[in-house]
Parts: structure tokens; sequence; C-alpha cells
DNA sequence: AACTCGGGGCA
DNA sequence: TGCCCAGAGTT
């Protein structure tokens, strides 16, 4: 596990590498951005963002989702895949915002959270980028980096990684290292072929360091 | 905890 | 071709 100060130094190391590290949904505000990141899920946000621009241009507004044939809704998200859950899970989720919050997003955790196909990762998302609330959503990126550097154990949860990044980070920084965490697993510390040869976290990263080791033997 | 949804991107 | 993707819901 990496001590205070290795968190410390890995964190400074990482924004150095993406300063200005953001969200890289499209959205214009809270409502677009909300179904942005629910149709993000399992898929690239560039793929995502392909059909959003055309989404948006034609659904303004919770009432536009549900004033066509499910099948169109359908047939508009389809190159994005799980287009069956997405496209049922979203027209629930726009009755619940017509029904219960007058059409408008709202704002915290909990209740974005009760939102059909938004789930905590979504909802953090949301909280943080929309409405400024300090969040640290935990994906796939973020898992893999906490767990490759030891900021976590290997077999925690992602519940249980969340917690311990909000415990080892500064409440202010969340967000921010959020977004750094995520372009560093995404462009860096990716799934397959991490660029361990020349990060500049080699020295504290065991996942690294062992990385290193088996090449050489090869 | 494991399984399913799923077309596109990349090696 | 095969494997993975800025997850969530169900069993």
């Amino acid at each position: 596990m990496l001590t205070k100060k290795d968190i410390r130094f890995a964190l400074d190391e990482i924004g150095k590498m993406y300063p200005d590290a953001h969200c890289e949904l499209t959205h214009e505000n809270p409502f677009e951005l909300l179904i942005a990141v629910v149709l993000s899920a399992q898929c690239t946000d560039a793929l995502v963002n392909k059909v959003t621009k055309d989404l948006f241009q034609k659904y303004k507004n919770p009432e536009d989702y549900l004033n066509v044939p499910l099948e169109e809704l359908q047939n508009d998200i389809k190159s994005i895949g799980l287009y069956r859950n997405k496209s049922k899970n979203i027209r629930k989720l726009c009755e619940t915002l017509i029904e219960q919050y007058g059409g408008e997003v709202p704002s915290t955790k909990a209740e974005l959270e009760k939102l059909a196909g938004v789930g905590r990762k979504t909802a953090n998302v949301v909280a943080s980028v929309a409405f400024g609330e300090p969040a640290i959503a935990v994906d796939t990126h973020v898992e893999r980096v906490s767990k490759r550097l030891g900021i976590c154990r290997w077999k925690d949860s992602v519940l249980e990684v969340e917690k311990t990044l909000m415990k080892k980070i500064p409440r202010d920084e969340w967000s921010q290292t959020h977004h750094r965490l995520i372009f560093f697993g995404r462009y860096h510390c990716k799934a397959r072929s991490p660029e361990c040869e020349v990060c500049p976290l080699l020295d504290i990263c065991r996942e690294g360091q062992k990385r290193m080791k088996a090449k050489a033997r090869a």
C-alpha cells in the first residue's frame, strides 16, 4: 500500500501530465450531461459524442424522449451498443424527472442514483460536473489505476475504492483528481498496454515494477 | 458474485 | 478474429 507521501507524489505527477483533464462528454446543461453519461456506460465517450451531436438536436427535454416511439429512440442510439436497456432507462428516467422534479435534473447524488439507468458512478459524475458537488466517480480507469499503483487493494470493491480515495485525497481535490486519474488511465496507464517504461510513477508503482521485471526476464 | 446487454475500436 | 470499452439491473 502506498504511503500518504507517495500518493501525494503520484497525484502531483499525474497532475503535471494532465493539468486540464475534464469531462469529455459534450453537454450544454445538466440534462444533456445526464443523458450523455447514461449512454456512456461500457463504451467510449468519443463514440457517445458521435450520437449525442444529433441526439441533442432532436431531443431538447424529457418530454421529447417520451413523444416518439421506443423503436425510434432505439434507432437513434443504436450505434453505441446496449441500446435496448439504455433507451428504456432513458424513457423511465425522463418520466421520473417530469413527475418528481418538474422536468429538471436533481442535484444531489442520492436523488440522482434513484433514477433509472443511473448508478453510483453516473450520479457522482453528474453531481460533480453539472452541480459542482465534491465526488470521486470510480469507473474502470480509476479502479485500475488505484489498484495498480497500490492506493487501494486488488480485491477491493468499487465502493471500497471510492471510500479509500475519499479518505486519502483532500475533499477540494476530489473532482479534479477524478478526471486526472481517468485521463491517466485512458492515455497512459492503459488496460492492455500500460506505458510503464516512460512512467514518472514507476518508482512507487507496485504493478509497474512487477511488469518491468517480467519484461526484463523475457 | 455472476451474468447480460452490444456495436464499435483496436491489436 | 478476439478482446475490451468513462456501468447498471437482475437473479
